[in-house]
RNA sequence: GCCCGGGUGGUGAAAUUGGUAGACACAACGGACUUAAAAUCCGUCGGCUUGAAAAGGCCGUACCGGUUCAAUUCCGGUCCCGGGCACCA
């Protein structure tokens, strides 16, 4: 709206002092008045559904869910001005192993602890000042919730893609319980202190792996997610190509006629096999401990029992075999080879068996170096064939021809030594390079890069996939193997064996088998009162939740006491949050309205899991006709981790009682280093651990409500903005606080100042001065208004485009110091201050809404900013004529020119080398060469 | 062990597409104001070095090497730190 003439007012006194309390408060409650953050799926604005990663109740807010929830209000708000219809929704994922460890420390019901926690973490939550629609809010643990989750299951029980089988579980054998990986320290339970070991139970499954090629080729469709999670999931779905391949049994050693599968993504190191590796659970261990006399075999297989179930121990573990003493035979040359036990193969992957490589393959190396097994060396890279090359021409040049068919490399050494031994007088020439030859071969490490077959009969010569296809053509002819792939992903299990999480809907009959709970008798609602002990499942014991009658025939059957993986709430709230309500389905025709989620934001803790399992469950829901689209989240931020150090102490059984940092004292050496701590309590001395992220398990994350009853929500909300980039990690410091405070301050009273001079239009190009003929702008004001509006430009692209909120705030920290240095008191510089105050109240409204509200109040009076745009740059204020540009002399930094904007390469060349500077560089000498990068630099190479 | 990140002043960091290393802050130090303190304001602030000063020079982005007129940025290797590894969430 052009306005004609200037306004100057007085009104009622601002407040000379920020004072956050009060300001935040009133904020608040206009917020809430307005039902401003309501999202409506009516509105003629592009919707833009805003998600940050909802927390679990643990207690209390950590500074990770500051920085994830303030990133999320951050770029809620932006879009909000910049024209979105903005849905920013908040809930709990609520079922949890914590609730149950609190139960047993404290002897309360994990629903009362769970919903203490909720009531409390919702009011820090909304003390933050955080733009959400609060009428969506959903709680995992609710049967409103989970029933929906259970009627899922039925269907999905009944399309077979959840069937059930058995998997490996951490027993621990005191307590008589299942643990969870977390629970495992050291190998031994975490309470009982006694070694764990697996055992096998049934549970259900997710048919993930049905969906694994539509997980890995949908990332190609996701542009908005980055890079780095793109790459993390799809080596986690891990498809590969390679090749299934039959070892016969040997009849005499292994009793039966039969092969050995195993699956290999190089079949082109076949020929170098010398022995093939077998589980401790593969059926052919069994069989060869069943036929050994000796105990020794069924000793190995028990001891492989013991430790847990976790990948990286399995790992780390030392690596252990024994023989069987039977043979398989190798497919090409049909030589015996033996067959082990060993403790590094996976039942779990591919088929439990493998052939072992040892002068290609790591682990082999490692393993056949530890039980002197026999290495073969089958590939050689390009630098040894060289080196053999150069060995040839160096013998011819000797005078000798060497014999390459069919040499073993390691054979070799011996026989380039003879030939030397038997030449009268080899050159040093000759000597040195059979030596460094010879180095070559003797690798520490096995090869395990790609190369040219060699000592591999007809195969030899060949390289990578020629050997591959040749080699299996030929076994598949023989019916020994075939070209296949596989997916390093396993099906999903989602039985745990715990109390509190979402009961499986599953009846057990002795004549119908497992029965899926009717539509009907939906939900099956988990017992509330209940504190768990510790020792199995409660719910085992609850004869009143277990006995019911089968649905299906009506006689007594046993419901399954088993409950849900928590994955599996937060792999579907995000749609719920689009139809909370709603009492007919999971969702309604409203998430056709709001999904995808346009931004999702969390922790790059979760890169892999659980944003996996909600890309499948979408695709699971969507062939329910539930929801359209393949993939639930559009953009994804992945927030850096806030961590903090951990504090320690040991029981005498070993174990960790952990401190917060709060109840610490740390000393530092002088270069500021940690070098010891104290508890605060006693004053004796605690263990520094590890620096991890914030986490209840560690108690070592931090309490924002003690900066937030300090300096208030924008100053917490500032500070986190300001301490980093979102997506890098943060070690927490709260040095840096009271500087963020400091500039709110000074925000303010800048602000104040003006205000008591009295308030007046904005400057807006070229209207004071038709207002006030013959005024114009200083060349001061023109400048304040260039950075003003360089400024606007910059904070647009950093909190929308870069999502970089730190350099977006100190852009306004730069421009507050140039409005401080500008002292004009002219009617039409007052103009120009005015513009400048009003920007920066805009531009910080996405990150102190509380300061901006009631700073636009005092510019603006009786206009909410509520309802105001994003300031757009002015292309006129940016217009400059003369830039300035850097010269360099061998590219150092000498010196700088400010030149016209439109200065052409050979002007901006005869003005560098006239340079000052350059010519005392130069010193007479001519330039070898000139570089002008037009707009930027000049750089002479001398 | 495997997969993915990160490493820049005393500290948090900036440098957006290979083009001025250290913006903006914190801390520290010096000064102004004050009876004093707090608050506020002004100044100094990577290392070494030449110079009385003005003003210069060299080195410097974990470490080693490479590509380039030019590297914090790209490539190869090493070390350290963080995240994930399927039952913490």
């Amino acid at each position: 709206m052009p306005h004609s003439k200037i306004q100057t007012s007085t009104r009622k006194i601002m407040q000379p002092n920020y004072q956050p309390a009060s300001i935040e408060q009133q904020a608040q409650r206009h917020w809430e008045d307005r039902q401003a953050f309501r999202a409506a799926e009516q509105s003629d604005k592009p919707k833009y559904y805003c998600l940050s990663m909802f927390p679990y109740p643990s207690g209390k807010l950590h500074m990770g869910h500051v920085r994830n929830y303030t990133i999320g209000d951050v770029l809620s708000r932006y879009h909000r001005m910049k024209g979105f219809n903005v849905m920013q929704p908040m809930g709990w994922d609520a079922f949890g192993l914590p609730a149950e460890n609190a139960a047993l420390a404290n002897n309360v019901p994990p629903a009362a602890w769970t919903y203490a926690n909720i009531d409390y973490m919702r009011k820090q939550l909304k003390s933050l000042g955080l733009g959400i629609d609060w009428s969506r809010e959903v709680t995992t643990c609710t049967p409103e919730y989970y029933r929906w989750e259970q009627w899922l299951f039925t269907r999905l029980f009944k399309k077979g893609i959840i069937y059930k089988k058995t998997a490996s579980v951490n027993w621990d054998p005191i307590d008589q319980t299942v643990l969870a990986n977390e629970q495992v320290i050291d190998g031994c339970g975490w309470r009982s202190g006694a070694p764990v070991e697996k055992r096998d139970i049934p549970m259900y499954f997710f048919r993930i792996t049905q969906y694994a090629d539509e997980l890995l080729q949908g990332l190609d469709t996701l542009p908005g997610w980055p890079e780095q999670v793109k790459t993390m999931q799809a080596n986690w779905i891990g498809k590969s190509h390679g090749c299934d391949i039959h070892f016969p049994y040997d009849m005499e050693t292994v009793g039966s006629g039969g092969m050995l599968k195993v699956y290999t993504t190089r079949p082109d190191t076949l020929m170098g096999a010398t022995y093939v590796a077998v589980a401790a659970e593969h059926p052919l261990a069994a069989r060869a401990a069943a036929i050994s006399e000796k105990s020794e075999l069924r000793d190995f297989i028990a001891e492989c029992k013991h430790g847990g179930t976790a990948e990286a121990d399995m790992a780390t573990m030392e690596k252990k075999g024994i023989n069987t003493g039977m043979f398989v035979g190798h497919p090409v040359t049909g030589e015996k080879l033996p067959v082990w036990i060993a403790n590094y193969v996976l039942m779990s992957y591919g088929e439990g068996a493998v052939m072992a490589v040892p002068a290609h393959d790591e682990r082999d190396y490692e393993f056949a170096a530890k039980y002197d097994l026999p290495v073969k060396h089958v590939i050689a890279s390009t630098e040894l064939l060289d080196k053999w090359k150069k060995l040839e021409a160096q013998f011819g040049a000797d005078g000798h021809e060497l014999d390459r068919e069919d040499l073993d490399l390691m054979g070799m050494i011996a026989y380039l030594g003879k030939v030397l031994m038997d030449m009268p007088a080899p050159s040093e020439a000759l000597i040195n390079l059979v030596q460094e030859f010879a180095g070559q071969l003797q690798l520490e490490s096995p090869y395990t890069g790609q190369g040219t077959l060699v000592c591999s009969g007809k195969y030899g010569g060949m390289e990578f996939q020629e050997a591959f296809d040749a080699i299996s053509a030929d076994l598949q002819a023989r019916g020994l193997g075939r070209k296949s792939g596989k997916f390093r992903l396993r099906d999903w299990g989602i039985s745990r064996q715990r109390y509190w999480g979402c009961p499986i809907p599953i009846i057990h009959c002795f004549t119908c088998g497992d029965v899926p709970v009717p539509d009907e008798q939906l939900p099956v609602k988990l017992p509330e009162n209940v504190v768990p002990d510790g020792a199995g499942s409660p719910l085992a014991k609850m004869q009143d939740f277990y006995m019911t009658p089968c649905p299906q025939c009506g006689k007594a059957a046993k419901r399954e006491t088993d409950t849900m993986d928590t994955f599996v709430e937060s792999s579907w709230y995000y749609a719920r949050y689009a139809s909370p309500d709603c009492t007919t389905g999971m969702v309604d025709e409203r998430a056709k309205h709001w999904l995808p989620v346009d931004q999702y934001i969390g922790g790059i803790e979760h890169a892999i899991l659980h944003l996996l399992y909600a890309r499948f469950f979408h695709k699971l829901m969507r062939d329910e006709g539930l929801v359209q689209g393949d993939e639930p989240f559009k953009n994804l931020l992945t927030q850096g981790m806030v961590v903090a150090p951990t504090f320690y102490r040991e029981d005498a059984h070993d174990r960790k009682q952990w401190f917060n940092p709060s109840e610490v004292d740390v000393k530092t050496d002088e270069r500021g280093r940690p070098v010891g701590a104290t508890l605060k309590a006693d004053g004796l001395p605690v263990f520094i651990g590890s620096t991890e992220k914030m986490a209840k398990s560690k108690n070592n994350g931090v309490d924002p409500q003690a900066i937030i009853d300090e300096f208030g929500a924008d100053t917490a909300r500032l500070f986190m903005m300001f301490a980093a980039p979102p997506e890098q990690s943060l070690e927490w410091s709260d040095a840096g606080v009271e500087g963020a405070f400091r500039f709110l301050k000074r925000v303010w009273k800048a602000a104040h100042d003006h205000v008591e001079q009295g308030i007046v239009t904005a400057y807006r190009s070229g209207e004071p001065e038709n207002v006030w003929p013959g005024t114009r702008l200083s060349a001061a004001a023109k400048a304040l208004r260039l950075q003003l509006h360089q400024t606007i430009a910059k904070v647009d692209d950093d909190l929308g485009r870069r999502k970089t909120f730190n350099t977006a705030i100190a852009a306004n920290m730069e421009l507050l110091n140039a409005l401080a240095k500008f002292d004009e008191q002219t009617p039409i510089a007052r103009t120009v201050a005015q513009e400048v105050l009003e920007a920066i109240a805009l531009m910080l409204n996405p990150i102190v809404p509380h300061l901006s509200h009631a700073l636009w109040a005092e510019l603006r009076p009786g206009s909410d900013v509520l309802d105001q745009p994003f300031p757009n740059a002015d292309p006129s204020a940016l217009a400059q004529d003369e830039i300035e540009i850097v010269i360099q002399v061998n590219g150092k930094l000498r010196g700088n020119l400010t030149v016209a904007k439109t200065a052409d390469k050979a002007t901006l060349e005869q003005l560098a080398l006239a340079h000052p500077a350059v010519e005392k560089q130069l010193a007479g000498a001519v330039p070898k060469n000139i570089v002008v990068v037009p707009g930027r630099l000049v750089n002479i190479v001398v």
